[in-house]
DNA sequence: ATAGGGTTAG
């Protein structure tokens, strides 16, 4: 066990004579998860010498395992109940309902809450809520109706998971308001915990203003509300609102914890804010979170984005405890500061040392294949991740690929790639491809690609730009004026910016884009000059850096095919 | 004293 040094139980934690469990407060959760633990087995251990154990102690010691998650004791305690002839107690099938489910065994919570002779409003709620937490947002919604049908009437426990579970929904808003309302008619609305939901829920729906007129509404905030609302602004890129939050949590002396900081943390990195990720790091360290894998994780997420992958290692390094997360966030790392090699180690270290990889996990190591140019590899690490770990690879797995391929010149395995996954293509997969198909001159190929891309993106003018490029580059001038013609006529919008191609040193110079932009004429009459002064240059690369001068005092996009 | 709920990471 990690950081605990304690030798004596704790006064928090103690077995009563009639075998049930008291549980208080914690300061230390991974302390608690220890000691709770130790007395579950101690539990057992009396049970299985044949001491009578309560249905109350039962209740409690199942719920300590719902809580750690703890899948192995809980299923000794079913037994226990089935023997003590329990079975049909509600309250026990309640608290296995909500101990299966929280040990993502939402099938077998299923069977039992099915199997119940009656249901009550705790036995709904844990089913229900059961489903909004594995992601079946559907089947909490289902069996919603169905409790609203039957005698049982929803309480504010019910409305949350609910509201959870619309969240999980693809169409949420629809549903998530209707409930909202129901919510705000019933006057559960000063409730923390169901502000709380509501805050996430409009967030996941993008809707941050709605999150945050529920958040500054008058009331008494919890540090659960101040997170809910810190985890919103992240997940919808409003970093400094979040870092807002986070100062007057600290100015209203409420104290921030894991889950501050992994949001808080994610917010840093995300505007590569190094010196406040440090000062975010050092209270870390004093409120005692750095055992907290979601914590480390967003450290080492922190520093790699920041720039400082060194700083990333050592916190890597000083884990003791590793999950897949944890992993993935190193290789991540490695990969997108340019050291793939590091990051394939470190990948062949996790699976080494037990740890089992997911989809994201691939898509680092694909990054740092892709860094390193390494094919080969990531062929080989594509077919593993089938065979050996039975994971069937989503858009991004391919995205990674399809671009690797295309990057090698090996166009023709790309697209091949395309049509055999069983995805429609995204843009941003399209455009890579594109631009491969500039670097390597297939015109007829990108004349596709770019069909498929217009159709996706019809208002993107960096499509168009790089079509064009390909044309003029195979000397197609006819072409180059027709898409010059369909950039006009679709009547893109985009402020002035231009591009040059060189073929048998004549030079070729396109402006694209919104010619009523001010500095659109301007530009155009100085290019022509440019033009002309090219066509008598000996060195026409020195001219073109003086054009991209130029350029940058107008402060126009350059890299309109990016 | 002894069942159910909200927030977090790659």
């Amino acid at each position: 066990m990690n950081g605990i040094y304690v030798q004596r139980e704790p006064k928090q934690l103690s077995l009563m004579s009639n075998g049930a469990i008291f549980v208080g407060k914690f300061v230390d959760v991974s302390a608690k998860q220890y000691y709770m633990n130790e007395m579950l087995k101690r539990f057992l251990t009396r049970v299985d010498s044949g001491a009578r154990p309560t249905k109350y102690a039962l209740c409690t010691a199942l719920n300590a395992c719902a809580k750690t998650s703890n899948w192995h004791l809980g299923l000794q305690f079913h037994a226990q109940i089935i023997l003590n002839g329990y079975e049909d107690n509600v309250i026990l099938s309640s608290a296995l309902v909500d101990f299966y489910s929280k040990c993502n065994r939402i099938e077998d919570a299923r069977r039992i809450f099915n199997y119940m002779k009656q249901h009550d409003q705790v036995s709904w709620t844990s089913i229900i809520s059961g489903y909004a937490q594995f992601g079946c947002g559907v089947e909490a919604v289902f069996l919603f109706k169905n409790m609203l049908k039957s005698d049982i009437k929803p309480n504010f426990f019910t409305y949350v998971s609910i509201i959870t579970a619309c969240s999980r929904l693809k169409e949420p808003l629809e549903l998530g308001s209707a409930v909202h309302s129901h919510v705000l008619k019933l006057g559960f609305v000063k409730n923390s915990f169901l502000i709380s939901s509501l805050i996430d829920f409009y967030s996941k729906c993008g809707i941050v203003d709605g999150a945050a007129l529920l958040f500054d509404a008058p009331m008494t905030r919890d540090n659960i509300l101040y997170n809910s609302m810190i985890a919103g602004y992240c997940q919808n890129f409003y970093c400094e609102d979040a870092l807002k939050l986070l100062f007057q949590m600290r100015e209203e002396g409420i104290n921030p914890t894991h889950f501050t900081m992994s949001s808080v943390l994610n917010a840093c990195g995300s505007l590569s804010l190094l010196r406040l990720g440090r000062q975010v790091h050092s209270l870390v360290l004093k409120k005692g979170l750095v055992s907290n894998l979601f914590v480390l994780s967003s450290l080492i997420d922190m520093y790699s984005k920041s720039g400082s992958i060194d700083d990333a290692r050592s916190v890597f390094d000083q884990t003791i405890e590793r999950n897949s997360v944890l992993w993935t966030s190193m290789i991540s790392g490695s990969a997108h500061s340019g050291r793939a090699k590091e990051g394939l180690e470190l990948f062949d270290h996790m699976v080494e040392k037990g740890c089992l990889p997911d989809h994201i996990c691939f898509t680092a190591v694909f990054t740092a294949c892709n860094h390193a140019g390494l094919l080969n590899k990531a062929v080989e690490y594509f077919d593993r991740m089938r065979k050996d770990y039975g994971l069937v690879p989503k858009l991004d797995q391919y995205a990674c690929l399809v671009d690797l391929h295309a990057r090698k010149g090996d166009l023709t395995k790309a697209i091949q790639l395309i049509d055999e996954m069983p995805f429609d293509p995204n843009c941003v997969m399209l455009s890579s491809l594109l631009s491969c198909c500039r670097t390597y001159g297939a015109v007829d190929l990108g004349r596709k690609v770019a069909c498929r891309l217009f159709q996706l993106q019809p208002d993107n003018a960096a499509a168009y730009v790089t079509m064009a490029h390909i044309y003029a580059e195979a000397g197609l001038w006819d072409e180059v004026t027709n898409i010059k013609k369909l950039i006009k006529q679709k009547g893109i919008k985009k402020s002035a910016s231009w591009s040059w191609v060189e073929v048998d040193g004549r030079v070729h110079v396109f402006l694209v884009g919104d010619m009523l932009h001010p500095k659109s004429h301007d530009i155009y009459v100085l290019l022509e000059q440019l033009n002309l002064e090219i066509k008598e240059a000996q060195s026409i690369r020195q001219e073109m850096i003086f054009s991209l001068q130029f350029a940058s005092v107008y402060r126009i996009p350059m890299d309109v095919d990016c």
